[in-house]
DNA sequence: GCGCTTTCGGAAAGCGCTTTCCTGGACTAG
DNA sequence: CTAGTCCAGGAAAGCGCTTTCCGAAAGCGC
């Protein structure tokens, strides 16, 4: 059994608030005896018992942080700048995945809420509003990713996507594209509208518009499988720009099963530059988003508004930024030859256990 | 502010106890009695308070699961399988990371000790066994990977690398390879190891052995510099199996670089089989480790020794198994030539976020 | 040196739950 | 009809902490 706070006042001759009042500096105690509580609490290496604290307080210093799936190669990051900040204040972070189940998603949410978090991290946006609506009814102040505008215990962040698409978009011309395809992610998803939006409005600044738009899951095999109907098409684009990375992968893959060299045949991007892309076969040229610093600011989003110092959430903003590589070339010259799929290629699993949706 | 038992107590017309002995099924009652206790409960939604329950029980229902790194690609089902079994029965996972990082773990440790977990599952061999030892003096039942043997609550899952090495190996003879280098994890590290003495075991099996063996970080830098020390002794091996998926990815890359084609002039393999195995270029021939299976295993372990059935460990064996793909053929004929390296491949960061060390 | 304020330790209630112990009533047996 | 036996359900203590309230001691001005 460890040591409860009893031991220590006995240890240290003092009284049990005031054992309390020394550990969490809620008032004044003469120096002395403030140093000989420390004493008891190093000697006995005490250690307050989390869930008594809780029970307590009646409220907890637990934030929540929302994924979909853990396996998802866009989280990492996200996770540990948030449980960073979190640290760094004192907090602690309890992650809940959803699996987009919606099982799961019920049973995560009343996990959160129980526990009495002071506050949920949505880094998804597969997830149902009507549920974060009752963690907002329960008090407790929320950060989605995306979503606005911000209002009463709800912040947003927004990515800036016009930035690194625009980027994206000027060293595809520069390359010499003047035929560029789109495949997006599921229109369902408020992240992949927005973004699909921004490749647009790039092109459109240039005097472009997209030669085809195809939408797909933000998987490996919807990517291949949205790639083929891109280049069935007649006088297909000579650039293909992917709502994201595995999206980009599944459609080089694709490719590369019908004979059509990336980026010599045809120049493929992706987004959100996850650790692997730069991994693949061609390394991917893509557009990264600060995923580290994003964990960060969901926490530094919540913080005025769980500590009680702003009930009112704010809107953030962070950039993105294009990361080139090697999977976007010069245009090639003649027709787009298909070598007749043989099927005698690497075999794409239909159900990932990583997928990519967000 | 939610309901409590006494809400529901109140609601049921029946005192508190009643309820909570209703809630955990913990003396008979009379049927309508306990029927109004639920629909009172249904109706008001009633939730226990988990940190109220967890004091008055001054035990808890958590079990903690440490794992090295979350964006490691090693772990994501493992932490899936072993979220899944807790939460058959009844238990809720605490997740905490290391990040190999001194202050980290202490703090983990600090924390799952606080929160009074049953028992925990140290899925990463690079971890503190005194550390562990103070878990275990607490009472608190362990499950280690690839650490034997099992005793009075410690239990321990092993690998059966024989399994998945000796058809890895019986494939690239088969293939015609009679030279096979080993890229193996550090040394330091236990399971990088006992899979390298599998290698070397069943080479030896057929007669053969490593014609060369270097130690690399479980990196994928770290294996662009051990392929690099491999080709560049004399009359290197035509075929490499390396201590994890990273690592091989990092040799193909290098490789490349050096104007090598896998599996052409060389034949590379991984080891784990993450996610991303089969993305790369050439998919890697690699030996899946059954990671969601691990995880449902490790709280499978744990179980008997947290429900107090049995308190002595016991030991587990998981199988591996061969994954062919394309990153392995028959040998070159010739001798290997090297392009004079010009620097202007894909650059490979020092510092992974991802890296693979387990 | 007296009455005032200030300072700081301690007693005690309460957070929401579990669990032991007890009691009042319904039943059974003699 | 009475004594003994069950049985369902209630009262209350306690888990380890926070926090309010109280009071003793010290400090101060006059």
């Amino acid at each position: 059994m460890p040591y409860t706070m009893k031991d220590v006042a006995r240890h240290a001759r003092v009284s049990l608030s005031t054992v309390s009042h020394v550990l969490n500096n809620t008032r004044y105690t003469a120096p002395d005896t403030a140093q000989r509580v420390m004493r008891a609490v190093r000697d006995l290496h005490y250690q307050p018992n989390p869930h008594a604290r809780r029970l307590a307080l009646s409220r907890s210093d637990l934030v929540g942080l929302l994924v979909s799936e853990i396996a998802n190669p866009f989280f990492p990051e996200i996770i540990n700048g948030f449980q960073q900040g979190a640290w760094q204040q004192g907090y602690d972070m309890l992650l809940s995945h959803t699996e987009n189940d919606s099982e799961r998603t019920e049973r995560a949410i009343r996990n959160l809420l129980a526990s009495g978090v002071r506050g949920v991290a949505v880094m998804s946006s597969a997830v149902d509003l009507t549920a974060m609506e009752r963690l907002r009814a329960a008090g407790i102040a929320l950060v989605f990713y995306n979503l606005g505008p911000a209002q009463r215990l709800v912040s947003n962040i927004r990515i800036d996507y016009s930035l690194g698409i625009g980027q994206l978009v000027r060293h595809l011309i520069e390359l010499g594209h003047r035929k560029v395809g789109i495949i997006s992610g599921p229109a369902s998803n408020r992240t992949a509208a927005a973004l699909q939006r921004a490749m647009v409005k790039a092109l459109t600044g240039h005097g472009l518009s997209p030669s085809i738009v195809v939408e797909s899951k933000h998987r490996v095999d919807g990517g291949a499988a949205a790639i083929r109907a891109v280049v069935a098409g007649e006088n297909p684009p000579s650039a293909v720009m992917c709502g994201n990375d595995l999206i980009a992968m599944g459609a080089v893959s694709a490719l590369e099963e019908l004979g059509v060299r990336v980026p010599k045949n045809i120049s493929i991007t992706g987004f959100d530059d996850i650790f692997f892309s730069h991994l693949v076969r061609p390394p991917l040229t893509t557009v990264r988003i600060p995923r580290e610093d994003l964990g960060r600011t969901a926490f530094e989003a919540l913080y005025p508004m769980i500590s009680g110092r702003r009930r009112k959430g704010t809107e953030w903003e962070l950039p993105t930024e294009l990361v080139p590589r090697k999977s976007t070339a010069a245009p090639r010259t003649g027709p787009l030859r298909l070598r007749r799929s043989d099927f005698s290629g690497t075999k794409i699993p239909q159900k990932n256990s990583a997928g990519g949706e967000v």
